[in-house]
DNA sequence: AAGTATTGTGACGTTTTTGTTACAAACTTG
DNA sequence: CAAGTTTGTAACAAAAACGTCACAATACTT
């Protein structure tokens, strides 16, 4: 019924039967969007999930969750896992459209303006940072955890969300690499390099004044 | 209705009661979301969208629209209005915080927890606190102590009670360790310091006006 | 397929934070 | 005002958090 729905409007669907074929056929496509029920037979919907935003390639994927049951919700939207969007049934095939349509058309319009705080600028289309008309190549780690920092203002990020916003919520990377990936931040920055405030026990957090030391 | 239950979620809500009282709060706030009704008096809640959306300071905003009429919501979802939600009367008021929960984790824009009494704020993010327009940066410990004699307004907390909520019900810190905290907080905050009273064989207070010895 | 760039990890040194102790100062009580 | 409590202060040592480096593993180029 979902299919058919989508067909209708004009998109392209891929269908599986089950969690296992799911992943795979993900891997394999690297579709726009994930439809996910939360029943499934074998796996269950969440584990699917955590699967595929635990692998570089399926990460980014917006997955909307379908599920019958509304106590399951509170997970579902929790930070747990990144679901972009849900829909309890019984939903109309409209307001399941309607909310696929949303999806899609909130990535498109995502990665485009460049990011600036007045000092420095980021472009993400270059994946470098400007600093008085000097451009600084970074890395693709360096530059979407500056990026993230940036967009959190003079606010600090704790390890964790950084930890979770960089690579997944399910990913097996140790929180100290955070720091090793600060302190490049900080040579390739040079002067700038300072705005990097380390709030200790906590995070790190982008200073409009760079801090004088002694 | 709708303020009631964001409120009791620990959200910041600001009302506004038609469209351009609506558009000015937005620019003079610049709130993390906006909810918005379609039926407003007066101006029309798509002309309160697109006049904030042409706007450099709110164009950022994410709104998310409430309306009864659903065949309203074509034009809410299309490119034409930069929606990034919707909820449909009726609505339970649990959905419409998941919502606006969830738009909100998108935009990574948790709203933060200040603490403040007036004289003094505290800012959990960054683990300081400010004292007319000063900031003093504070470490861990200083902070939850400091965060708890807030929250205890003018009334002492006795050693007992900070101790555990410092350290658990179960450390093996010595009572006295408090003193020593307490002595740091009240160099680090300077003048301010002395609005940390001791009650004699009890605890500590914080009064709002400091104390004048001699 | 070899070479280069990027990334994660473990080890090590440094700095900061934290708890304790000892002693001085302040307060209380009789 | 003297003895006993309670609190303030400073110095010290242990622990924790952080910065840095070198190296191995992986991904990307040519």
């Amino acid at each position: 019924m979902i299919g058919t729905a989508l067909r209708n409007a004009g998109l392209g669907v891929i269908e599986a039967m089950d969690g296992a074929s799911a992943i795979d056929k993900a891997r394999a496509l690297v579709p726009d969007l994930i439809l996910l029920d939360l029943m499934l037979p074998g796996m269950s919907g969440f584990d699917v999930c955590r699967v595929l935003k635990s692998e570089k390639n399926t990460a980014h994927i917006p997955v909307v969750f379908v599920t019958a049951r509304i106590d399951e919700i509170d997970r579902v939207v929790g930070l747990e896992l990144g679901a972009e969007d849900y829909v309890i049934k019984p939903f109309s095939p409209r307001e399941l459209l309607l909310r696929t349509q949303m999806v899609l058309r909130r990535r498109q319009s995502a990665p485009e303006a460049l990011l600036s705080d007045g000092v420095m600028t980021l472009d993400p289309t270059r994946c470098c940072a400007e600093i008085k008309g000097k451009t600084i190549k970074l890395t693709a780690t360096e530059f979407r955890l500056l990026a993230l920092l940036m967009q959190n203002g003079e606010r600090a990020k704790n390890r964790e969300q950084l930890l979770v916003e960089l690579w997944g919520s399910v990913s097996e990377v140790d929180v100290r690499t955070i720091d090793v990936h600060i302190q490049r931040l900080r040579k390739k920055l040079g002067r700038a390099g300072n705005r990097i405030e380390c709030v200790r026990g906590y995070g790190y957090r982008l200073t409009t004044e760079p801090i004088l030391h002694k």
